[in-house]
DNA sequence: CATGAATGAGCCTTCATTCAT
DNA sequence: TATGAATGAAGGCTCATTCAT
């Protein structure tokens, strides 16, 4: 019960409410998996009764996006001082590794398995609007695109396809990559595979100087 | 439906049936986790009803332990081979180390942080008879006693403990350290944390030349 | 595993595994109450797989009736005895509450209140065929005759119903009480309702002097 | 289907459902024994689903467990009054034994060998929280002490042991009683068998005159 | 906004019973 | 006669979700 009825302006309380709802959530999914998690024991936890859980979000899948998203915001934020902090005479392919190390890197650290694995049971069952998670797509596909203009502005990039469909590639890479990673997870280093398979990517489509 | 009755000899058929779930099983719990798999799409997979389950295994979680004790009998052979590898002129502690190491590597690959978070499960409510994972405790046991042996008969290490209190130690570290892994997972690098806390370990019994 | 295969001889021995089964079933029977009995428990107890169960007796239902039918023969032989035991100048009045106290202390005795239940459940969902049960019926009622006939006899009974009827009435009653015992049991002390019960229909036929 | 929605006033509701479910129990449970009646027979009597019976109680042990401590409370209320009954010149043994009398009366009436039974298989499985069990326990202990001391005040009983200690053991014979009463039901006169047992108790700390 | 009673689908498990060998 | 694999109908219980107040 860690509720404390402070203050009467509702307006106010329900947003104190739901974001109570949110931290009770976000302290137990990282202590237990998300299916182990009931809505109950989160809202116990905040001691507000279950129905209270439902004023504020739509669902507890709902509540796992809204927290994903959340996470993908955070990340928007972090990759562009990254992608700024990259020195200037730094290969592109470097950099497009280096991206591709941050992005999983924040995945895998900020978000865990756990997480992915729930928001892609979500989406292959296909019961909650994604659009969420379609929009963190977007953000990734403006990543690729700035650091593959880049490329191809300096001309270390050259590829037969348009600059529109390599970054959809490569976007479905990464999509494809951690999808792998959450079905054969633990027994996948993401990371390293991502690196493997975007050089591999990058082999493609280097100039060959 | 993978059932195809391709005998009526009974017996075998009975081990065919175990196998064909076995292997199901095995199946969906590397794509989905222990939870999200019911005993009932096992047995939808399998193609046999859902009592057919309960002829064969006792309960989801003996057939989980089944399943992890087949790995842990498969490490047994590992280990050994290993232990044989290592070169003899190779500082004690550094064998040690090594060993962890395999030990983490082994479960970390081929139990899997699912698994041994479900087996930590059962364990805590105790529904299950352990005695298989007790089992693999004392084989735990005579590993580090052989090599704590070799450490002490080269005079490498040096203890006020006698050397069973100091196996014990040790297992009950390896223990320890696998715990921390699960519940915490995965912000807990297992591998590296046990490296470190065994060289904590290994340096308070090390003999000062 | 009780079981001790000591000869080979295919017909004795198949009376001796229903034997086991049966005495294995009285004792669990006795320590538990019908429900809680498996088959399972009892081929276990036998030595035997649960098929053989099957070989020897149709259901479980039909164990229980065999019992109860075995424990229905074996009254009949106390019954005569104890009708040649009384007095031959005791009030008929006297010997017919006698034997209702005695046919009671029987049931209650030998079959107990458990047993009885698991017949009349039996009875009402009709699942088994209950000759055997209305077979006990019949004895009821050739005890009841004799009794009644014998009171009608001496003039000490007057009825307008034919002792026909008389005597289907009387098991009516005893059928009725029975039932009674089983549904409120223990609230329902069967033997002194049953004396108080045989009292009333004994004063309506009672020869006034 | 019993249930009549007549006010959709919350709060009362619930207390209604609840009260309805437990009399449809109630009713059940003499009509049957507790293992016969299923949760969804009590739901089904009340015109409710099976989920509503788990608002209103944790499980059907627990609900059971509610009923006898309904009646431990009755019970409560009716001993009080029966030893205020007693007369002043009573010897206290006989008051002593005329109290077990009526705890085994009143058990015996209105809980009832069945329920006794359930009680006891919880206890020995424990899978629920006893705490209300106990609390019986303490008052019987309440009682004991009462007479055990009014017997020693005037110097009726005399004993080595304290009367803490006395009053122990007194309760401690009572559940030994009742528990073998469940055991061995029905071949077990409780109410004569407790009588014999604590005479002997009684005359082991009888004042020799 | 908050409540909490009610729902119903789904889960793991048990068990009497059938049947081919 | 004996086996044991397979069945399927319950049973107790959990939990996300709805809705009237």
């Amino acid at each position: 019960m860690l509720k404390k009825r402070k203050n009467n302006r509702t307006k106010e309380q329900g947003a104190e409410t739901k974001k109570l709802l949110y931290a009770c959530a976000e302290e137990l999914f990282k202590a237990y998996d998300y299916q182990s998690v009931s809505v109950e024991s989160i809202t116990r936890m905040a001691g507000v009764t279950k129905g209270t859980f439902y004023v504020h979000f739509e669902s507890k899948d709902a509540l796992l996006l809204e927290m994903i998203m959340d996470y993908v915001n955070r990340m928007d934020t972090q990759y562009e001082a990254f992608l700024e902090s990259l020195p200037n005479e730094m290969p592109t392919a470097d950099v497009m590794l280096a991206l591709v190390d941050k992005i999983i890197a924040l995945m895998t650290e900020q978000l865990g398995c756990e997480n992915m694995k729930a928001v892609y049971q979500m989406q292959l069952s296909d019961k909650v609007n994604m659009d969420a998670v379609k929009g963190y797509s977007r953000k990734l596909y403006g990543l690729f695109q700035t650091v593959l203009e880049r490329g191809i502005k300096r001309q270390e990039f050259v590829s037969d396809l348009s600059q529109e469909a390599l970054t959809r590639h490569f976007v479905m890479a990464i999509r494809g990559l951690t999808y792998e990673w959450c079905i054969r997870y633990p027994d996948f280093d993401l990371r390293k595979e991502a690196t493997v398979h975007f050089r591999l990517l990058l082999d493609g489509i280097r100039a060959k100087s």
